[in-house]
DNA sequence: GGCTATATGTTAAAAATTGTTAAATTGAAG
DNA sequence: CTTCAATTTAACAATTTTTAACATATAGCC
């Protein structure tokens, strides 16, 4: 779970944020009344992002946002600042993939950048690996993106589920995708039930490429499956 | 290259005026001879500023303007007007970043008026990804603050609730945009109503697309949806 | 080997989600 | 009050996923 700390001196908007980022957002928020106390709290935890409201009394938002700044050069940074405040002060952060937000704002435009935020940040540090949405499975093309297996004239569309389990196969070629991986990764939930689900989805998929003899999915008994291309 | 509306009912200035923009400027200028016309121009294509005469016969400048501005907020107008009749109309306009020009101008001074709130419209654009209003959807153009996809000739009006879920579809392009966020983002409240609601939307926003092959909005069952763009 | 419990393969039905079209409703504009 | 467009609701179709049912395979054990 991401963790958020949100510094913000009104009470009132600061306990609404909260409840709602906690709630909607499904985030860790830890909420500070002040700059000072919220420079504390980010020394003695890692977050993953921070807003900062710009208007606070005792050390306000840039202030803290270059301090922060200089202790960790990349946690992403939303400033929350009234209309007109705008303009100079931002450029300062402009470079560092920050972002700031005017007072007064919907919540759900907060949430969205929080998101935008937040992916940029971790497709940063995606490893290779994980970034592969391209695959050849004996004659056939996999386009994890598009969710198609291609053969010459051959398509055939997948479900996002099939296309899912294909891609952790793929990633796996040759090894053992166990199936606790594939259910964690897919499905989030080890259970009998999501076990059958996969099942089926794994009988799909080899009737997709059966024409191809040269490509197998074999089971490992008790363990999980190979996906093994000659 | 930048999209001029133009209305004016003395031709001789008109076609003068529209000559040298094009020429000098080098923007593309559609003429029309009163505010009917412009008006209906303006629904049919998106413009990226308008210079409007305030006096003209059927429908005077500053009509067009206001009945403009409701259907587009934020495209820049300059308002070309005799002197004296400038003080009390004008006013109407001010907050919106317009400009107006007394005649008779030089037509120099009309240009550097021009680049001035063409570039302040797409400053305040450029700085932050939320604010991004132009998006190149394979052979289409979308402009968001117009709700008109463009591509050649072809233009297509999107109705409000077309546009915003476009637009986040392509603030997530080639990523799930999920369900819970759109419906949060534009109807601020997440049930199920609500939320085929905008499957309706969806089947029409793909209806817009489908003469282009490489764009594709698929569905990641239970999540959300995907904008593809090859 | 044969027996049994567990795991996997396959197919079909049920349930849930999504796609599409049309009708009903709402609301702004004349 | 009418008209028109936007949106919502309803109805039905298609797809995806889950559950159920039954078949087959594997491993451990006697």
């Amino acid at each position: 779970m991401k963790k958020i700390l949100l510094v913000e001196d009104d009470p009132n908007l600061g306990l609404l944020l909260q409840d709602y980022l906690q709630l909607k957002g499904k985030f860790e928020v830890v909420l500070c009344k002040d700059g000072e106390e919220g420079l504390r709290a980010f020394t003695k935890q890692p977050f993953d992002l921070l807003i900062l409201d710009v208007m606070m009394p005792r050390k306000d938002g840039f202030t803290l946002g270059k301090e922060i700044r200089k202790i960790n050069e990349h946690v992403p940074i939303i400033f929350a600042t009234a209309k007109g405040m705008i303009e100079d002060k931002t450029q300062a952060f402009n470079l560092g993939g920050d972002d700031y937000i005017t007072k007064p704002f919907r919540i759900e435009e907060l949430l969205l950048r929080i998101n935008a935020l937040l992916k940029r940040a971790s497709s940063a540090d995606k490893s290779e690996e994980e970034k592969q949405t391209n695959f050849k499975i004996g004659r056939y093309d996999f386009d994890y993106t598009t969710q198609m297996i291609s053969a010459g004239d051959f398509h055939q569309k997948l479900s996002t589920k099939e296309a899912e389990l294909l891609r952790l196969l793929c990633l796996r070629k040759n090894e053992v995708l166990t199936r606790e991986e594939a259910l964690l990764n897919i499905w989030h939930d080890d259970n009998y039930f999501n076990g059958r689900s996969m099942d089926v989805f794994l009988s799909k998929i080899r009737k997709y490429l059966k024409d191809d003899q040269s490509v197998e999915i074999i089971n490992v008994h008790g363990r999980g499956y190979k996906l093994l291309i000659n």
